[in-house]
DNA sequence: ATCCGCGTCTAAACCGGTTTAGTCGTCTTC
DNA sequence: GAAGACGACTAAACCGGTTTAGACGCGGAT
């Protein structure tokens, strides 16, 4: 078990140039089919594969994409988008023969040297998620010359490709369903603000109370955690006035939600509707299975590794618009007592 | 908004070679106090830093380690054992300067080529999960000289060091627990078998059963997902003689199988006792609050991630041993009826 | 006979770092 | 005062690919 075998090791036993070598690796024209078939079988007989590194600094590809997540851990724990994401990216860029590069960073700060790091030969091109308002990414991306593809649209000038995904029409419809039913005092239960996504939830669902002429409802800002969700439920709950009905920014705030009002003694859906967001895994099984709001976040993980990779093969990407986010009707809604 | 500085870049404006920049880079000694002001000086003015690829290459480092995820993207879903898994490999090797491929495979076939892929200049190691029986894993790594660091051993002559978490004393608590409550008829929902983990859960609940002199309980092989663990527990609950109590592989499983309890009719923990196993986010802020098993799954990222790094620094590693799964004892147990 | 174009192939430069082998001057040491 | 040790520094080789510039032989056109 000798040491592994270079291009070298490759054109000397077909005979050939490195040069010829490459070219066929590559697929280049001008290889006679006899050159050819001897260098494939020298590549065969050596279990020759080309070394990632080399080819990243001749060739300035790295063929990896890299993926920054700047958040608390608790915040990750049950977080039901980034692994269908990541699924769906990992189905476009594997065939493609590229790689993901995955960083975790606590804070801004990190995640600035993240982005910097992946910038110097690390990766080709990013995807930008979760969305800040003011987000300095696009900007520190420009800067660094790193390709990036958005998720959604943090400025209207943003000059990375974006790919998005209407995730408040299944809010309005939900709001709408509540509303149909009788309820008028809705309340939401949100994600933290600073986030695009979260704060476009909160916006649709005012929007649609007041559209229907309803006076706005009860809003509390939560963290996207099961314990947020609890307490969040427990404020609303124990005020005055309280809810008939709750939208919460995520599934797993609301089933949290359900249990904090099981434990009041208050029956979903008969004395309390609860609507949540991203059809976890389980909402289905849940009892009462939970009405939400459906993103497809496979799909939008090959949407946007699709984009980024056409972006990096130089063509001109325009905005990719997904179908937006389905209201999905189960069991824990139902006309206020 | 020239290209991006090079070492030579570097090297010029500090009046000296690249070598000596190199060793300042690298903190090597025999460099005086002047030139390393000068060359850092220069560095700062020019925003340098080291091409990775560059790097990679003339030192055969990547600076990467690879995680190779061979599941099918529903039994990622909810998967609540990753997520902070990998936020405690992040928390290790970022300070350290590493960084994670990250590689998600339908089958073995391509988790084989995907582990390939990774010793061929894309990383300095990896970390073995999801142990499975007669994992061919550690053989082909030992065949890639790919450097690695398994999740419990899984074999006795297993080259490769193992981090190890022994997640059965846990479930052996669980059931003297229920015992103790009284229960004779327990049953459990286990995950596939193939993966050890899975299969060493099942085997400390029969034995623990057969210690207490109890006949064996009920078995159902599930798969991990909300959709699987209700099913079984339909098919226990439906059977003749259905259990008092039920061991879940995954608190995701109990969790359904609780919704699917409740849709009969059947009172938790009044009627029927659940004890789950991961201790997953959700799972304290149920109704009624899980009974569970928790492993810690961060902090056993970042366990492996440091012997891994210990391990390519070339020191010899023992097996790691880190404190066992703990029951955690909360209100979906109670005596049978 | 000469020139041109073309298909096939190669030598050498190049990517941006690390590492080896050695140069040069100064300071000890006997 | 010569030899040796040592600290500071550098030129050049090297890692394993890709790419450029050009060589070579051959057939067809002039």
């Amino acid at each position: 078990m000798s040491a592994k075998p270079t291009i070298s090791d490759v054109a000397a036993r077909a005979g050939v140039s490195k040069t010829l070598v490459s070219f066929v690796l590559n697929d280049r024209p001008g290889v006679s089919a006899d050159a050819r078939s001897r260098i494939l079988q020298a590549v065969d007989d050596l279990e020759f594969r080309p070394s990632r590194a080399a080819r990243a600094l001749s060739s300035s590809k790295t063929s990896a994409l890299g993926l920054v997540l700047a958040r608390q851990p608790e915040m990750l724990r049950a977080d039901p988008f980034f692994p269908p994401f990541i699924a769906g990216v990992e189905k476009v860029i594997a065939p493609a023969d590229m790689a993901l590069m995955l960083r975790f960073v606590p804070d801004a700060v990190a995640e600035r040297a993240a982005y910097t790091e992946l910038s110097h030969g690390r990766a080709d091109g990013v995807i930008v998620t979760d969305i800040r308002s003011d987000d300095p990414r696009p900007e520190l991306l420009a800067r660094l010359g790193l390709p990036a593809v958005t998720l959604n649209r943090p400025a209207p000038d943003s000059p990375a490709p974006a790919v998005c995904l209407d995730d408040t029409q299944g809010v309005r419809e939900a709001v709408d369903h509540l509303i149909a039913l009788g309820h008028r005092r809705i309340a939401h239960v949100g994600g933290p603000t600073e986030y695009l996504h979260a704060d476009h939830r909160r916006r649709q669902w005012a929007e649609t109370m007041a559209a229907a002429g309803l006076p706005s409802g009860s809003y509390v800002e939560a963290d996207f955690t099961a314990a947020g969700g609890a307490r969040a439920t427990a404020q609303l709950l124990d005020g005055a006035d309280p809810p008939t009905a709750i939208l919460y920014a995520s599934d797993l705030m609301a089933m949290a939600g359900m249990a904090e009002a099981h434990r009041r003694g208050i029956r979903i859906p008969d004395d309390l509707s609860v609507v949540g967001f991203d059809d976890s895994e389980l909402s289905a099984h849940l009892h009462p299975p939970l009405t939400t709001v459906r993103t497809d976040a496979f799909g939008w993980g090959q949407a946007a590794a699709t984009a980024l990779l056409s972006y990096l093969a130089g063509q001109h990407v325009a905005d990719v618009e997904l179908s937006a986010a389905v209201f999905v009707l189960r069991e824990s809604t139902a006309p206020p007592p």
